[in-house]
RNA sequence: GCCGGCUUGGCGCAGCGGUAGCGCAACGCUCUUGUAAAGCGUAGGUCGUCGGUUCGAUCCCGACAGCCGGCUCCA
């Protein structure tokens, strides 16, 4: 979003003599603001000394490169305020990330909020002083010797060569230690690549965001670490843009929403993470599960329905228990049997194509319902409506030959595309999750199949023309998947619809069908949830939206408000004509003056207020005021009720 | 699940070792004339739950539950 502003295009130039630094070279070439240099296409330090000839480039700081330093050098900041507070305490990492950068601390005690405080401040200090970054290469027997207190920084330099991903700290040919000076005075040192910006008053803006934990290099297994983030900006006008932004977000932010507009709630009474709808969350949910009903049916899937127990025998066939019991809500016995709660439909949905014999005259065959399925999600993880324990999948199994598996993938991913559209999202990027093969025991099938399917959904999401993202490792145990990931109106990316391809399940329960042979053959299945689930996909429309729906997901589409209540007859008389066209329409006849009405239908984001007074009483008419505040008056009652009959037939 | 923080009427917030206030919402009355808040009054809380410390706990301590921010995980 912000990352990427209108610049002039950067310098590139020449080095024409020996000796001189990257600044210098860009200097001459009246290149300013510049946070690091390109050399030779290799990002270097402003102090470094550049060879002949070599093309030097300006990086600006605004540029994703110059941000990515400048946040670099402001974790460093941020590393060196920590130890100088709370000596003793031990470095993790420090990288840049999106919009900020965060380090990991090991300290004695974990940081408040009044620590926080201190520690910016104290990052205020060494900005103003100036301190010169300045970079040193050190044999790996230095470092070990110089950072000999550090375990963690040892064991990066350990990890040197040997670790795939290359990290800030350690990489390339050499390892490099930073000192910041003061004058020619050291006063502190960190195992870094670099580059860095030349000074620490060169960092233009920055804030302390939060802390948090977190696990050391990102295992469980590890030691916890205390992470501060912070977020830094090329100029304090970003830094202050990028703050206006996160309030909007919160403005947005479904959970809240959810309370203000009346919509759904978590009741303690039921347990964490499981919803409850309210009416006008009702409204949406229903609406939405009418037109995805709709919408298979004609695409050619069955409505079935299941139920939200079964026998563990049951998910051992499946295969789920071994794989997945963690997932699951533990098992309540009854008359011997252990019965879980489904974690998934897949299961039913094959014994409903197991029911009889199978020809291949009736594939593709495919089961569609809204499963509601329950996953014992850790309860850290637990999210609003976008991470619960109890959700309805709009789920989907099409059974068919293997010969015709990529017409059947592709057909989905059509129809998924399709709907996220109808629902105004319309920014795609695709993910195909696969096999570890490392991790064998996580996954189940041969190796032969793996790849077959894997080929299968790498072609169809290719000929999507989506940008595909890889996710080793991310597959379900007993197939490969595609997911879609959509960006929200604030350029948010959510996981949506997932397309699994499953040659598994068909072999643990035996699913056959009659070839035109007469042999007996066996189907693959393709798992397809469109939204994935409809809590979390209510959530994301809610974020997107900022709950200002359009009309005809809106649980209230139009209010009426009489001037005075010497109207209210009227507008009845209105609201009737509505309500015969299908309207939801609610006549605002409280005690309230007319502003007041006004303000609560705003603040409701009802889509349309239809008010009237005596001017339009008497011309048979009544005044539009739109969500945005604009204002349409004196329409004929009859052109009225179609121009609100037609915003919600066209879903706009 | 792990680390930290938080939990006071429906919602948003004060308060703080001597058993609680404000705004909005609710209810009642008086109002109501053209596009974002009329006035007055009334009612509503065993201060998340359980235990401990104390003469006395909403306040201090502990456990549990829930929520929030992250990590790990995921539709």
């Amino acid at each position: 979003m912000s990352e990427l502003p209108v610049h002039a295009p950067a310098v590139s130039t020449r080095a024409t003599a020996a000796g001189l630094t990257a600044q210098e070279v860009l200097t001459a070439a009246g290149a300013k603001d510049s946070a690091v240099a390109r050399v030779d296409g290799v990002l270097v330090d402003l102090t470094s000394v550049v060879a002949q000839d070599a093309v030097v480039e300006q990086v600006p700081y605004a540029s994703p490169d110059g941000l990515a330093v400048l946040r670099h050098s402001a974790a460093h900041v941020l590393a060196q305020a920590v130890q100088e507070l709370f000596p003793g305490t031990l470095l993790g990492i420090g990288p840049p990330i999106k919009d900020g950068f965060y380090y990991d601390f090991l300290p004695a005690q974990p940081f408040t909020p009044e620590d926080l405080s201190l520690i910016e401040k104290k990052m205020s200090d060494i900005t103003r002083q100036r301190q010169r970054f300045s970079r040193r290469v050190v044999s790996e027997r230095d470092a070990k010797a110089e950072l000999g207190h550090e375990k963690f920084k040892l064991e990066l330099i350990a990890l040197k060569g040997s670790a795939p991903e290359e990290s800030v700290e350690v990489g390339g040919t050499e390892l490099t230690i930073y000192d910041n000076l003061v004058g020619t005075e050291t006063v502190w040192s960190d195992l870094c690549r670099g580059p860095h910006l030349p000074t620490t008053r060169d960092i233009p803006a920055f804030k302390i965001m939060r802390s948090a934990a977190a696990y050391w290099r990102g295992d469980q297994a590890n030691e916890q670490l205390q992470r501060i983030y912070g977020t830094a900006w090329a100029s304090k006008d970003d830094l202050k843009e990028h703050l206006r932004l996160i309030e909007e977000a919160e403005k947005r932010d479904h959970r809240r929403l959810g309370v203000e507009l009346d919509l759904f709630s978590f009741p303690d009474e039921i347990g964490s993470g499981l919803v409850v709808f309210h009416p006008k969350g009702g409204v949406i949910k229903r609406e939405m599960e009418d037109y995805v009903r709709r919408r298979h049916l004609e695409e050619g899937f069955d409505y079935v329905g299941t139920p939200h127990i079964a026998k563990e025998g049951l998910f051992h066939t499946s295969g789920h228990l071994p794989y997945f019991a963690d997932g699951m809500f533990p098992p309540m016995v009854m008359e011997g049997s252990d019965y879980y709660l489904k974690a998934m439909n897949c299961p039913m949905h094959n014994l409903i194509y197991r029911s009889r014999g199978r020809s291949y005259r009736e594939l593709p065959l495919r089961y569609f319902e809204f499963g509601s399925v329950y996953r014992n999600e850790p309860s850290g993880v637990i999210h609003g409506l976008t991470r619960v324990r109890g959700f309805a999948q709009d789920d989907s199994h099409s059974y068919c030959t293997k010969e015709q598996a990529p017409d059947e993938v592709k057909h989905l991913l059509t129809f998924i595309l399709g709907l996220l559209k109808d629902f105004g999202l319309d920014d795609f990027y695709l993910e195909l999750s696969t096999r570890d093969d490392s991790k064998p025991d996580k996954f189940v099938g041969t190796n032969e199949d793996w790849v077959t399917a894997t080929a299968v959904l790498e072609q169809c999401a290719r000929d999507t023309g989506l940008e595909l993202v890889p996710d080793p490792g991310g597959a379900a145990f007993y197939g490969p998947k595609i997911s879609v990931q959509a960006r929200d109106a604030i350029g948010r990316t959510w996981q949506m619809s997932t397309v699994q391809y499953d040659f598994n399940q068909p072999r643990g329960f035996e699913l056959e069908y009659q070839a035109a042979d007469g042999s007996r053959q066996q189907p693959v299945m393709i798992h397809a949830a469109k939204f994935g689930s409809i809590e979390r996909f209510i959530g994301v429309l809610t974020e997107h939206y900022a709950g200002a729906f359009p009309a005809w997901l809106s649980p209230v589409q139009v209010v009426m408000i009489p001037v005075h209540s010497d109207y209210d007859g009227y507008l009845w008389e209105v609201a009737a004509q509505l309500k015969a066209s299908g309207v939801r329409v609610e006549v605002d006849d409280s005690d309230d003056r007319m502003q007041k009405k006004i303000r609560n239908a705003q603040k409701l984001k009802v889509p349309f207020m239809l008010i009237a007074g005596g001017e339009d009483v008497e011309a048979g008419a009544v005044s539009f005021r739109f969500r945005d505040g604009t204002q349409d008056n004196g329409i004929p009652v009859a052109d009225a009720v179609a121009r609100i009959v037609e915003a919600v037939l066209s879903r706009a």
